[in-house]
DNA sequence: GCGACAG
DNA sequence: ATCTTGTCGC
């Protein structure tokens, strides 16, 4: 609470304002290497909700790395007070998703994000919203495309091929396991894409998802 | 006006 | 995201 990670603005926005805010905050974000040399602590973070939506749970795993064994963690509750809207989604998730991470012993060096980072409308996704204000190298890691468009995708694990938005690369289409649907991984903050690609592949050594993401959702919702 | 639309 | 049973395939 006492953090300075806390209240960077406010976050009581209409969904107009919310936009505006987003693209102020956008020419903040680094999409160029600025990582710490030695990674040790790497955090997968995801929210789910209770009580027909009333309530959000924001969950945090930190993982040791390169073991990606799970060594802290975070359970957050609070009531909903944004709703969900495509393109605004870290206005609804990114406040019990904050106090979350200042619960934690230690902050780590590396977090994914379920949800995209710079592959968002106005380049400013859920991943480089906390990346910018935590200062936080972070990762957007998505299911499924809210924009852009590829080609076809190999089927070996660890091919990938760049998700393109008005002329220009906003991610990666990568594929994590072979014979699964791909994931949207995109550049949050302070690192660039190969590295944000690599980074996924490495946490994601079996399943489509990445260990990270896995432990944050399961404590999140499972 | 119509379709798309992270979680 | 959440509400929910069975089903197909390695």
């Amino acid at each position: 609470m006492g953090l300075a990670l806390c209240h960077q603005h406010r976050w009581d926005l209409s969904p107009k304002e919310a936009a505006n805010l987003q693209a102020q905050l956008r020419p903040l974000v680094l999409v160029e290497d600025a990582l710490p040399a030695e990674i040790r602590a790497v955090a997968g973070v995801d929210v789910g909700f209770e009580d027909q939506g009333r309530t959000t749970r924001a969950a945090v795993a930190v993982l040791e790395f390169p073991s990606l064994r799970l060594t802290d963690q975070a359970i957050v509750r609070q009531p909903t007070r944004f709703p969900y809207v495509p393109g605004l989604l870290s206005f609804r998730e990114l406040p019990a998703l904050l106090e979350a991470l200042e619960r934690l012993n230690r902050l780590p060096e590396l977090i994914l994000v379920d949800g995209h980072g710079y592959a968002h409308p106005r380049r400013f996704g859920i991943a480089c919203h906390l990346g910018v204000l935590t200062g936080i190298p972070t990762i957007g890691v998505g299911k499924t495309r809210l924009v852009g468009t590829h080609g076809d995708l190999g089927e070996e694990r660890g091919r990938w091929i760049p998700l393109i938005d008005r002329e220009e690369t906003i991610g990666a289409v990568v594929r994590t396991r072979r014979g699964v649907q791909p994931v949207y991984v995109s550049v949050g903050h302070r690192l660039s894409l190969p590295t944000a690609v690599d980074w996924v592949l490495s946490c994601a050594p079996r399943y489509r998802l990445p260990e990270t993401t896995r432990q944050a959702h399961r404590l999140a919702s499972g």
